[in-house]
This record gives C-alpha cells, structure tokens and sequence, in this order.
DNA sequence: GTCTATAAGATGATAGAC
DNA sequence: GTCTATCATCTTATAGAC
C-alpha cells in the first residue's frame, strides 16, 4: 500500500477521517461523507456497514497511531535528554500538520469510555516504558511523576488545541503561529529539565 | 436572580449547557434537552427561536464567564507573582468543578471562528492587562511572552482537556485527579518562576 | 462493485387549542 | 405560557437493478 493508496474504501475513510477530526462526529452525516469523497451514498454502508462502524474504525486508528508513536520513541536507546527532544519534536512536527487530532481524541474518548478502555494496553506499555521510569527517578522529592508527564503532554499538545482561540486572542497568522511552536522544540525540554532541578531557595 | 432561579427558560438553558457542554453541539438534540430539562418541546422554541440560538446564547456566556474572569485577575493590584498565583489557583477551581468546559470551548469555536472574532474585544484586554505586561518585563532574552502565556494556560489548562485519557491510562479515580490538581496549583507558579529565570548554563 | 430508489425513523420547527 | 399534533426535511440504511 503506498501512500495514496485510492480504492473506493480507502477514499471514503480518509476522507471520513478528515471530516470526523474537523467537525466531530456529530456534525457530520454520511452524506457528507460520500459527497466530499466523490462516491456513490450506498457504498459507505457497503464497505463500512454503518456511520457508527466508519467512526469506530477511524477512531481506533487514530488512537493508536497517536500513542503507538509514543511508545516507540520512550522506548529507544537514546539518554533521558534526548529522548524528551525526541518526544517533544515528534509530536511538534505530527500536530503542526495535524492540529485537530487532539481535539478529536479527546472529545470523542469522552462519549467512549469503554472503547478507550479496551486500548489500555497501550497505557500500560506506557507507564512501563523506560522513558517513564528514568523521569520517575529525576523527580524531586514528594513530586510524583505523573505531575511532569502531564507537563510534558501540555506543554506539547495544549497550544494546538488552543490553536483557534490563541490565533483570535494575538492576531497571529498561521505561519507565525508555526513557528512559535518549532522555537518549542528546543524551549520545551530545557523547561522540563529545569523542574526536574528547580533552585533550591 | 437567585443562584437557582428554576424559570423555565432558565431550566431549559442550564441543561442545555450542560448537554452541549458534554457532547457538543452536534450530538444533541432540542427533543434531548426538552426531555431532560422536563418541559415541553415547543417551548424550546418558544423561548429561544432556534437550536442554533439557544446555542450560541449559550457559547457566548461560558466564554464570557471564562475569559471575563481571567481579565479581571490579571488587572489587580497584587504583585506578579501574587497574580499568577491568584489566575491559576482560580483556574483549578473552576475547571474542577466543569472540567468539560474547554473541550467545549475549544472544539466549538473551531466551528464558529467568525462569532469568535467578534469576541476580540476580551483578546485585546488580555493584551493589555497588567499581568501580561509584567509577564513581558521579565521574560528571558529572545523568548516572547506568548510563549509563557501559552505555558500558563497549557500547564493549568491541558490536564482536564486530556482527563477520560489520562484517567483511563494511569488508573486514576476522579479523586486522586482532584488532588493531583490541586497540588499543581503551588507547583505551576513555581515552574512558570523558574522558567522566567533559566540557570546559566 | 456501483448505481437508483425508497423504506423507516429522527429532527427542527410551528400552528392552533387551551 | 404550555400543550398536542403535525409538517417538511434530513438521515441512516438497504433492496434490487445493472
């Protein structure tokens, strides 16, 4: 399969994906759907069975993709530091072409708790992964480290998701905005090393 | 108007703010909100003329709510670090209490960036309030304050954005989240600190 | 695999009685 | 202000021809 690989399925999910991850699941029918990918209504429901399946589907790969990634690259043989730029860079790079993932995923898990949890596994291989357990050693005292796995992930991920609000609020363009999130990628991690270390007053 | 003033118009609008805040526009629908609210159809209508009124009567106040508080905080007479204590801290509470309010926020001005613009009012104000001014003051060489700007939303922010995810993949319970947020309320001003004062390297 | 036509139900909105 | 009944349209899904 390469990377444009057009079969009539294949056209009506990424172009589902795009619309589910623009709009959400609510606001878009199955019309929309064949219209936008240029195919005929029915064979939505022949190739998927349903909207609801579609979406599942969709949802699962996004999912999974998002995370998988990140398993991999905290679990590489680089050291500590480098492996937080690896993280941080990656996921700048994903969400600079891909801005509204993080909306998707977060507001569609929240209407599928169970299927989120069905993906626990992933979670898992999280908290397992050796980037986790060389951050829980650097901890200061009496700050547990899910604290800074959280600031990592916000640091990284909550400008994208602001994204509309923070163009509005500065009157910044899409390309400034850009690169305000390229500079990041040095910023971020030598945030995150500084409180891990903080000045002892 | 009392904290409860159980009109039926009031009764209609308070669930359909919870409702739209929890599944978003989208997934809701008037006969969803009539039913739950316990009042007749017809009198969504009757009261606020269409759906996609009654919705945006509805964006437009928790915007207001939430940027409106934020300017005021910014403005006081407190030091800078007192104000950044104060924004955060007050931050928390809020959004432990209607954690699904910026996922709300985010995800629907993404639909409406015109009514968003209209509400550049408040953007400008936060440009111009004395926190960000004192913010820009103390930022490093070659850093602009946005980025901290960003930092301080992100940082306060992003936890309840990703909550079902981050629930789900550490084994959280609701409770055990509280608390892991409120103790970021005295950690968060400390790490914004810090960041404004980088150690040579 | 792809199309047309249509069934079966949901949805936003309103007219008109009370 | 509140209710019942209903319209017009949209939506998901499928049957059946090609």
């Amino acid at each position: 399969m390469t990377k444009k690989d057009l079969t009539t399925a294949n056209k009506i999910k990424e172009t589902a994906r795009r619309l589910f991850t623009e709009k959400g699941y609510g606001r878009i029918t199955t019309r929309d759907i064949a219209k936008e990918a240029d195919v005929n209504l029915a064979l939505v429901n022949y190739y998927f069975r349903s909207k609801d399946e579609l979406f599942h589907t969709i949802m699962f790969e996004v999912i999974q993709g998002f995370m998988g990634q990140m398993v991999v690259l905290m679990n590489d043989d680089h050291s500590f530091e480098e492996k937080l730029e690896l993280v941080v860079s990656n996921y700048i790079d994903l969400l600079s072409e891909q801005p509204n993932l993080p909306i998707f995923m977060m507001s569609e898990i929240r209407n599928h708790p169970q299927e989120m949890a069905e993906r626990l596994g992933i979670a898992k291989m999280i908290r397992e992964a050796k980037f986790f357990k060389e951050l829980a050693e650097r901890c200061p005292e009496g700050v547990p480290p899910i604290q800074f796995f959280m600031n990592i992930l916000s640091l990284t991920v909550f400008p994208f998701m602001g994204k509309p609000m923070i163009e509005a609020a500065t009157g910044m363009e899409q390309q400034q905005f850009n690169m305000t999130m390229q500079m990041r990628k040095k910023l971020i991690p030598q945030w995150i090393l500084g409180m891990l270390n903080p000045p002892k007053q």
